[in-house]
DNA sequence: TCTTCCTTCTTGATCGATCAAGAAGAATAA
DNA sequence: TTATTCTTCTTGATCGATCAAGAAGGAAGA
């Protein structure tokens, strides 16, 4: 982009001061420091500022000088278009975005460079401190982070290391969830998971793929689930267990309509999102099957479309802007490291009822 | 919040030279020109910021000796939270995203102070550039933008002066939407305009009020929709025209409610936007009032909500996405001012039909 | 052999502000 | 009167990098 720079460089803090007839620190004072100047020279200044067209002090160097930005970095796990996209990100933003606007604090939401491996933009952004979000373990981001030394906060990042993490107790909030279903009397299940991986593009899990989870929640969703299961002596890998990549409405909705169309389709599924479950009531909704007295669905999130959705989802809801809120003030104040676990509840909706077979036997 | 600044100043560019025994500027290079020294003295210098865990040249510095900061600038008439929740301002985001993402650029969402009248982040932001949605003409934050001296560009502004504007044509797009109801044979209307000023609460609108609209386009699309009324010889002012402030969902659905509820309701209603609509359509669902048999409605932006209600929305399709990416892209190349103006496109769907009265007669 | 060019690296100046320390003058206190 | 404090303003150093210009040394060309 080329700069406003027609013909002559910009006009500084130190052409004001010769023009006011006052040393640069008077002229930097008017601007940022009141108290330190009569109110008539003040007056001055800001108008002779004005009649120079000065724009105020230039933010680079101010921000050299004071080493303070004005802005928080975010860097999330999956491209910008996607984050403005998925309704779990947007509510996490909208509670950052409260208290930034709160704080003064512009937010710069980082680009993320899938090609290289470490994006340059964590090394040059000129932010106070970073939030970070569903950002897998061991992820070389990680490493520029800790490499750049600024306040990092995470959020549902489980085991982070840099600094604080404001979670929810995924494994408790899973297993609710999946209890729900079992306690319905539900025994044959379809799980969606999120992604497992940050290179997987989705398909089966099975036995072996459950140590190589880099993503901490979907694995203590996973393992939530699992508890659940274990408890009515159901092995969890006799379930169909799918992964589905970019938490893609679509593709759950593909992967639920090929279950329903099998033999002996699931009576219950659990989607480790509100979208994932969404698609799943999608395909039931084009197959014709009856949502919830052929087949049950819960969701995770609790977003908007939760409860619009018809019948209204069966969820576990969590404060997302909540989560944002926390994450925010705790990067703003710099606390100290610490894992600061937020509430989560079961909503019964209406996607949920006992299995048909069941219900004829009751 | 505290700087990481625990005992020492932090390292910079001239320990890691000296350590490495070279010159600042080669030193520099081995970051930003790689061809500018000998790869395996590159090596060396990379290595020893490593050992000294330097961080790479800091961001504020090189900001200001290079002049850009690697970020644009948004700004919104609406505070932030709203902006995340706001479908048509998501599209917007996900354009602007792509775009930025893929030229390595940071989205720097600054933080609107509705208390002052000029948001002192324009003056404080650290960026290349400016992206202005949906401010009103007149409105302070433009004059504090001027000042700036960098590039803007503006969408959704028409008479823009500061710099590119990228617009639909509002006008038009609106005399198509109702130019179809009429066509239909509706003669009854209910109108819910966006925001007319940057103060005003919502409320009817009357002839006079028309002059002091400061949102072109609410005033755009309301005079669209006129020209429509008076190819019918209807006088828009015999019709229930209703600003609601802020897009707002729920307040649409209040005032419809009490228009279905009066002894004469509308059988067709124009919304500005698919939010509004949408909220039209909930007064109706609750009412027991049948689209589009009992009522027609049309909406503004065709976003996906607009796609998946029942009935799917009638509405005006503009190339949102689209917007935000060409946006980007002009201020990307700061090219010369000038209206950039989309097509739009009616899409009708299930939410519209000839009024019941017509019908039996005809 | 001498000149020109290229590669590789260095020095001093500079980007535009803020800060620390202190000076000048007026006001207050002893 | 002298000492002390307060207000108001100034000077020189500094934040941490990049740039422009040029030097040293070797390779290539005449």
């Amino acid at each position: 982009m080329a700069a406003a720079n027609g013909r002559s460089r910009s006009i500084t803090l130190a052409d004001l001061a010769k023009a006011a007839g006052v040393s640069r620190t008077t002229a930097s004072n008017a601007f940022n420091r009141p108290d330190q100047l009569s109110a008539e020279l003040r007056e001055r200044i800001l108008s002779t500022a004005q009649a120079l067209n000065y724009p105020g002090p230039n933010p680079m160097a101010r921000m050299l000088r004071t080493g303070r930005a004005g802005a928080l970095g975010l860097v999330f796990a999956d491209s910008i278009p996607y984050a403005f996209s998925d309704p779990a990100t947007l509510a996490l933003l909208r509670g950052i975005g409260e208290i930034c606007e709160r704080e003064h604090e512009a937010i710069a939401i980082l680009p993320v460079d899938h090609d290289i491996s470490v994006p340059p933009a964590v090394y040059t952004a000129a932010v106070d401190g970073f939030l970070v979000y569903c950002v897998p373990n061991g992820a070389p981001v990680l490493k520029a982070l800790k490499e750049r030394g600024l306040p990092v906060v995470a959020i549902d990042q489980h085991d982070f290391t840099l600094g604080p993490s404001v979670v929810i107790d995924d494994e408790a909030a899973a297993y609710e969830a999946c209890r729900h279903l079992t306690d319905l009397g539900h025994r044959d299940f379809g799980v969606l998971t999120l992604d497992l991986t940050d290179t997987s593009r989705g398909g089966p899990v099975t036995h072996d793929s459950i140590g190589d989870i880099e993503f901490a929640v979907s694995k203590r969703r996973l393992l939530g689930y699992f508890r659940a299961f274990e408890q009515v002596s159901i092995n969890p890998f006799d379930q169909r267990i799918i992964e589905i990549a970019f938490n893609s409405q679509r593709a759950a909705e593909g992967v639920v309509r090929g279950w329903l169309q099998s033999p002996r389709p699931p009576t219950a599924i659990l989607g480790m999102s509100d979208r994932l479950a969404l698609g799943a009531m999608r395909a039931a909704r084009e197959l014709g099957v009856d949502v919830p007295k052929d087949l049950s669905i819960v969701g995770f999130d609790d977003t908007d479309q939760a409860v619009i959705a018809t019948p209204p989802l069966t969820t576990v809801r969590q404060p997302i802007v909540e989560k944002g809120r926390l994450a925010t003030k705790l990067l703003l104040e710099a606390r100290r490291s610490g894992v600061h676990c937020l509430k989560t509840e079961l909503v019964v909706r209406g996607s949920t009822a006992p299995p048909r077979a069941r219900q004829a036997r009751g």
